[in-house]
DNA sequence: CTGAAAGCGCTTACAG
DNA sequence: CTGAAAGCGCTTACAG
């Protein structure tokens, strides 16, 4: 059906090995000969075969990028940003959306593997037992997650939260909450950590609320229970979460930032245009996707080493949800 | 370095065809000997090389999917759809984000051909002398566009544009706005040519600004300039710009619904978080994408058949963001 | 029910 | 600089 190599060889007059040297540009061909062949395979629309290729040479030109829910803002610039710098590099990207559904994680990545020069998952769910199967699918970079023996991207949070509490309590709030995230989730047991530790370096009481899942409704659930228990100022696991709360504390004519500050993770797009604006904690996706895409290229290459850890930082910032605790 | 077929048939003792057979279920193979061979290759670990399958069957067990940006929220819905409709039908899902670049829909189609079993593009921006390039890659199913010649499905906005310009005209507004979306989309055309009828009929005066691109940015950017134009309501061309117009109004003491009546279109999730919440006109993506799932796969059956259009229909959803006009 | 053989469309040492 | 040959790991008629 389509043109193969062959076709534009025998057109050519040269065989296959020749029109293949001529249009992969690998090996020197004649001058003369080259332009022969690519003016021919021009002409007959020749597309190279991307599955053949592959089979014969290992490599793929793809990188499959395995994400927990696209529909999560926090997602779009890392997968973007894996995107521009795999371009730039000679690579297409192969998204993969688990839909929050941990088992699929790995049956995904098994189903890439063979067709990708490299895998980055983001923010793992995996059960720690099952990890060891994502590790050997190599070449392969994690995300958000720290993975024994694996290359991975981390996000520390921990500036950015103790930025966040310190906040808190200079504004005068002496009691907070925080909003777990998923339970299995790395990035929260960090993030909670950090936390804490915050708090109690600072004398603030804390109090522990959920998980919830990184869901608008989630907040919004949230919100009620965070009433019930008389918080003047709570940090949420993520945006999604803090967005809902917020929606429904307005809903409940509670006023963001005057009856209660609010304080989210990601510092996504929509953090900017809420009402009243989200205070949020900057975590650097865009910078985690382009290192993420280094390193698994690296590693694909045989840059063998030890597997490298690569910490990014957060920063808090201020905007319209957090204000001084009200007097009571 | 894997497991190959031939590994496991060594072990076994039999030949590459049977344990290809004895896995696969394509044909009959003794039940004994399928036991020996399934059970011999879950020992060893043998995972399928997709990429030889790919090479001798011809079938990818792929869907690609290109959209024109995942980071906005109307497309994530679409998304989700096509992979779980996918996944019912045997088949794993492959994302191309082409951030609103035309001259990549090509591109990334091309690439992605040969590795798939058809393809479904989302809104295509190719300029319309370059779809007959797409329409060669069969099967192809188009969404939110009409090609000649080819399968599509289309979202009818006509209908929930007619009732929001009802809505607009019954509350009392006689002048509106309507907020193009990019010069090159379909989408934006349709959707101007439904506003235009509708104020034609109901007598209603119509102000048109823009382009814009969906971007809750160029919804700031239009705010001012709905504001210059002293206008008490306007359809935005997405709810993107419609959010950020929200934002940007209230931002400048402009009260959204009292002062200024907007109506965004998709009714994404943000639509029910915003503040005030967003009027919105319902456009089914979750169905978009399903239907488009069956449609391309039916096309690789070779369900010959002229190229089918299927249309879904769109509906007005109210909210908060509209009131009736103010008095001047 | 099973095996041997050909072939999918390319790439890549190996000779020349 | 170029060709012939082998091979990547599977699948699939074709015989038996």
């Amino acid at each position: 059906m389509a043109v193969t190599l062959a076709d534009v060889a025998r057109a050519v007059g040269v065989s296959a090995s020749t029109v293949s040297r001529a249009l992969s540009g690998t090996e020197k061909v004649n001058e003369a000969t080259r332009q022969r062949i690519v003016k021919a395979a021009a002409e007959m629309g020749y597309e190279p075969n991307q599955v053949a290729r592959s089979l014969t040479s290992g490599r793929n030109d793809l990188i499959g990028l395995i994400v927990p829910d696209i529909a999560n803002p926090f997602f779009p610039p890392i997968i973007k940003a894996v995107q521009s710098r795999a371009a730039s590099r000679g690579k297409t990207v192969l998204i993969a959306d688990v839909d929050e559904h941990p088992a699929d994680e790995i049956k995904r990545a098994r189903v890439m593997h063979k067709r990708v020069d490299g895998l980055i998952v983001v923010s793992p769910r995996t059960p720690d037992e099952s990890l060891a199967e994502l590790v050997e699918l190599q070449p392969i970079v994690f995300v958000n997650r720290e993975v024994p023996g694996a290359t991975s991207v981390l996000v520390d949070a921990s500036e950015g939260i103790q930025e966040a509490v310190e906040h808190l309590a200079s504004l005068g709030h002496t009691r907070i909450g925080y909003l777990n995230g998923p339970r299995r989730s790395w990035s929260n047991s960090q993030r909670r950590t950090a936390v804490r530790r915050a708090c109690e370096e600072l004398g603030v009481e804390l109090v522990e609320l959920g998980p919830f899942e990184p869901q608008i409704q989630a907040g919004v659930l949230a919100a009620d229970l965070v009433h019930s228990k008389d918080l003047t100022a709570v940090v949420a696991y993520d945006d999604l979460i803090a967005l809902g709360l917020m929606a429904r504390m307005t809903e409940r004519g509670v006023k963001v930032g005057p009856d209660i500050s609010v304080i989210g993770i990601d510092d996504s797009p929509m953090s900017g245009m809420a009402y009243p604006t989200l205070t949020s904690i900057h975590v650097p996706g865009s910078r985690s996707g382009m290192t993420a895409v280094d390193l698994v290229l690296d590693l694909g290459e045989g840059a063998t080493s030890t597997p490298k850890v690569v910490q990014l930082e957060t920063r808090l910032i201020i905007r319209g949800s957090t204000a001084p605790a009200p007097h009571r």
